[in-house]
DNA sequence: AAAATAGTGTCTGTAAGACATTATCTA
DNA sequence: TAGATAATGTCTTACAGACACTATTTT
């Protein structure tokens, strides 16, 4: 019987996406009664809100875990690094915000397979006119345009082990909180999903997304308990038939990514 | 080699704390250099959003898992249910304001302790003049008051496989695809935390905490097996040294919550 | 005593850690 | 050939699922 709750609420939450009153309305009248201050807010005395977007976009570079950041072409801070990112639109989607972000920088589109809203930044006080909110997105893409270690548009990559030392960028405003939760959230979902496939290029091997694991982790895996793991995941990875040699040694067979699965039970990360 | 590697990473995310400038100007100066439109955003000029809290508060209540909804007592959509909420104020944190709108509704004061931000909700489009953004939070509590089934101001709890139902209360605004969203975050929490604890009063058995888990999954699990992984976790309980009965049956040791603890490996539901 | 609930012990299966062995390439 | 990397096999350990059995209460 508690199984069928679950559907019910799913069911529920499927609905309610058709022609709906609007919002503002809501947050009205569920402050109007309390004692929340004036309730509601009117036309002219609602408390107004800047709403931006900052996308934490990794890649591996040279095997290292690496993020894009922009550089500031404005005082103040000029020459200090930032996320990219962008106030969003009235009328746009917050992941259609980032999408764009990103697509500005890079040229790189990203796949809203790997674009997920990570939490919402920034707390009161800042602005004395007006309060900004960043909702922080995180993303991985297989290819850390362009491939060196160069510059794209007015930004470049940085490995994120760089960032914080004294050679490195510097973080602009709470953008190291974003990196950090970024890093974080992108750890335990190597656990639990097929996320390591979008930071590799296809055909890959198993030794690639093993070397991709173990960037994100900061860990050695053992190669043989690795692969045992990753092929008893079916859709994990669907065999080419090809093979590569890169150097030297035996050829390794090569992998794409599959349909994509929660990894059951987890992949965990050695402790 | 890999082992190198985690060092530098490591120290990286934990930085970036200090004295930082105001946020706004960030967002500012990363629209201003790219194709985004009209950089910055001036005094008059900006886009501005109204950011609403809307808190999913969770407890059990006869074992089964119930959600807290307040009844709406203007037009439009008088009469329906939605969750507790509020418009943010101008100076206020996010977390703050959550627990101001459980606390309006309940007179339970949610501790830091389980209340977490979900995600933000609202896609754009529904207010011509003024967009309406919604920070979910979800938060529990081991105390559904007023106990029985009843009123708090003008709101009650429902149980979650209710609301869905035809009897059930039809939930405002997409605040039925926040529900879900919360549903499915506290399942998950209960994998790999000890959240469920701040479902049961202290002190509890270990079959109460059970119970909330077997509520929360809508599973039945194996009380020797739970045992057994619970009290193999330390930090998970405490137990007191009591024992208490209820009605017939050899009376249960008491246990108190624990110092906190992520569960590792993961208590992993039924498959 | 019977019924009910709590707690213990133990067998089994699954999967991960460790590591030896074999395979196949380049220099 | 040596050296390097990939792939396979196997032993061991950790832990969860299943379930029998014991313990302690109320009726």
């Amino acid at each position: 019987m508690a199984k069928d709750r679950k559907k019910s609420a799913k069911k529920d939450a499927a609905r309610a996406k058709g022609p709906r009153p609007p919002k503002g309305a809501s947050a009205t009248r569920l402050t109007a009664g309390a004692a929340d201050g004036p309730g509601g807010f009117g036309a002219g005395d609602r408390p107004s809100v800047v709403v931006t977007v900052d996308v934490v976009l990794l890649a591996l570079r040279e095997g290292a875990l690496s993020v894009l950041l922009v550089q500031r072409g404005r005082e103040p801070g000029l020459g200090s690094w930032a996320l990219p990112g962008t106030v969003v639109d009235g009328d746009e989607k917050l992941a259609r915000a980032a999408a764009r972000a990103v697509a500005a920088r890079t040229g790189v589109s990203v796949g809203r397979r790997h674009l997920r809203q990570l939490a919402v930044f920034g707390d009161p006080g800042r602005d004395p006119r007006t309060r900004v909110l960043t909702v922080g997105f995180v993303a991985v893409t297989d290819r850390a345009t362009p491939p060196a270690g160069g510059t794209v548009a007015n930004g470049r990559w940085w490995g994120v082990g760089e960032v914080a030392t004294k050679k490195g960028p510097g973080l602009a405003f709470d953008h190291g909180d974003i990196l950090a939760a970024a890093v974080e959230r992108v750890r335990s979902d190597l656990e639990a999903t097929d996320l390591a496939t979008g930071l590799i290029e296809e055909p890959f091997t198993l030794g690639d997304l093993r070397r991709a694991y173990e960037a994100v982790w900061s860990t050695a895996l053992e190669p043989a308990n690795f692969r045992r793991k990753v092929l008893a995941t079916p859709g994990f990875v669907e065999p080419t038939g090809g093979r590569r040699t890169v150097t030297t040694g035996r050829p390794a067979e090569l992998y794409v990514r599959g349909t994509g699965v929660p990894l059951r039970p987890p992949l965990l990360r050695p402790s």
